[in-house]
Order: C-alpha cells, then sequence, then structure tokens
DNA sequence: TTTTAAGTTTAGCCCAAGCTAACAAACATA
DNA sequence: TATGTTTGTTAGCTTGGGCTAAACTTAAAA
C-alpha cells in the first residue's frame, strides 16, 4: 500500500518535470495552458467522478477503481473509461494500474461539489428531510445550481441557523 | 477472431436459455412478461418533452414541432423522434403530419411535473432568487425529487407564507 | 390548379456513458 | 520465487438523445 502510494508520488512528480521540462524547451506553455484551459467542457457525470474521488482520497488517501465504481453504482470498466477522459481533461493524473491524484483543476470542480452538496443537505436537513433521503436528493441536484441561487440558498441557510439555532 | 465470436455467442445463448429455463419452470413467465409490458421508464428527457407539450397545450390548444423544438432549444427531427418514443411509450398519441394529443399517462407525468416546478420556483423566489433563473434552475431540479423531500418543501413553502404572508 | 413556402419526418450519422468478456498487472502467500 | 487471487484495463457492443441533409406533406399564393 504504502508502494502503492510511493509510486503515484514519484510518478506525478516524474510527469510534473517531464512537462515542465517540455514546456520550457519551447514555447509551447502558453498556447497548452490555454488550450487547457478552455478545453473545459465539464459534463455532469465527470463532476459526480471528481466528486467521489475527493471523497475518497480525502477518507483513506487514495482511490481505487473498484471503490470508485461502488460508490456509483457503475461497473469498473466504466471507472476506468472515465479515469482516462478525466486524465484527458486534465482533471486529475492517472497512470494506469497504479493511481489517481487530482489536479487543481479537478479539486476545484470536486470541492464545488463537495460545498454544494454540503449546503443542500443542510438545508434539506432543516426543512425536515431525512438524511439518507437529503444525500440522494443533493446529488441528483447539486449539478444545476446557477450561482445566484447558490449564493442565495446560503444566505438563507446562514439566517435560518442564526433565528433558529439547533 | 471467429472464436471469439463463437465464445461470445455461445455464452449468450447460454445465458439466454437459462433465463429462459428458469422462467419457464416457475412460474415467472408471468412477472417477467409484466415487467416487459410495464416497460414504463420515463427518463428525465421524456419528462421535459412532455411538460412543454403540456404548458403549449394548455396556453395554445395544440404544440407544433417547431414550439416544442423552440422550447426545448433542440432540432426539430430530435423533438419528432421523441414524440414517436412517447407515442410508443403511451404518453400521447402522435399522428404525423397531424398533431398531438396527451394520453392520461402523459398528463399525468406533465402534471406532476408542472406541480414540482411550481413549487421550486415559488421556493426560490422566496429565498430571493430572480423569476429567470428560478425557471431555469427549476427545470434542472424537478426531475431529481423524492417524495418525501417535496412534501417538506411543500409545508415548507406553505408555513413560510403563512407567517411571512407577502 | 399548379407552384412554392413552411413545417415535418426519415435516413444516417455522432457522442457520452454504460455494460460484458477477455486479458493483464499487482499483490499475497506457499 | 512461483503461483493463484484480486484488481484493473482493453475491446467491442448498446442505448439515449442529439444533429444535418434530404425527402415528404400541407397549406397558401399565383
Amino acid at each position: 500500500m504504502y508502494l502503492r502510494m510511493f509510486k503515484v508520488i514519484t510518478g506525478e512528480w516524474e510527469r510534473l518535470w517531464s512537462t515542465m521540462a517540455r514546456a520550457a524547451d519551447r514555447l509551447d506553455a502558453i498556447r497548452e495552458a490555454h488550450s487547457l484551459q478552455s478545453q473545459s467542457k465539464n459534463t455532469d457525470r465527470m463532476e459526480d467522478y471528481l466528486e467521489v474521488i475527493y471523497e475518497l482520497i480525502k477518507k483513506k488517501g487514495y482511490a481505487t477503481t473498484v471503490d470508485i465504481s461502488k460508490h456509483l453504482s457503475v461497473s469498473s470498466p466504466s471507472v476506468t473509461k472515465m479515469l482516462q477522459k478525466l486524465d484527458e481533461s486534465g482533471h486529475l493524473n492517472y497512470e494506469k494500474y497504479r493511481g489517481i491524484v487530482l489536479t487543481e483543476k479537478g479539486s476545484e470542480v470536486a470541492e464545488g461539489m463537495h460545498d454544494k452538496h454540503n449546503l443542500l443537505v443542510e438545508f434539506l436537513r432543516m426543512i425536515g428531510v431525512k438524511e439518507e433521503i437529503a444525500n440522494r436528493d443533493a446529488e441528483g441536484i447539486e449539478h444545476h445550481l446557477h450561482p445566484e441561487t447558490l449564493k442565495k440558498l446560503t444566505d438563507f441557510v446562514r439566517t435560518a441557523k442564526k433565528v433558529r439555532p439547533r
């Protein structure tokens, strides 16, 4: 297990290094950054995967194919495929048979989902929805919230907590 | 290659066979047939279509392909295809080049969506989200609500209206 | 009544995301 | 260290929903 982690970290570093070397060598750095940036077409599903990967890593330090597949009720080949896609899109670094590391970009997306999720669950709990259902529903909802809605909901929850503290 | 195919086909066939054997053996046949018939697996997208069709009919008395396509930002062939599917699934009666009539089943689904939509918009407006955004978000959310959540949200909105009437 | 324009449908394609079967790598244990 | 088990990946297929181009209907105008 430690071996696994060590390899992952090492691999990560090597990749980073070679990337930097290439970039420095030529002037592609700019174009590369740009293309990476504009290449961001997240689908809902990608967000789902990122979120569970993020949670798993937070909880256990790493995320395995099987774990991910279980949390999303999906087969492992589906997970592998999505991992490749997420690596491709720069949300994480994936080395096959080795492991996964979220990139900055990936973490941001994941954290965003995480926060929305929490907010929603908190709200739903407030109005009396049972934990489990709150979680399920939050999952369904969290993709479709306009920033304004998010803001207003946050405010609402905050003030509601003040008014009627639990 | 052929060997592979052979294996695949064989595997498939064996599975089918064992399935049938099981079914025939006991009385599952009925349940199985039933499950096939009531294969009413509404997808989110079907619900979207039904909802706008319902609204259009309510407003103008009929719903044309183009109108539907506009409201869903979708091409007309896509609409046609979905209409066929909805006819197939018994949600509406569709006569090509002629028109659409929602069936009982279709109306029920549509009204359900309609109600959820209203509820959500009402809530979002309450916490200060702008009409337009409320509508957009409601659309995204309405598919994923557990009955309990729905209930609780309804209660919440109702009591909130009493406490602080507008 | 013929011609044309608008609206609708069919044909045939694409893509995301899923699945199973088969294969490969990594890990654990004898 | 050889080997069996667990875990992960590749190949190849399926399905839903979308699109464009081309064909067809219907309705309106000439």
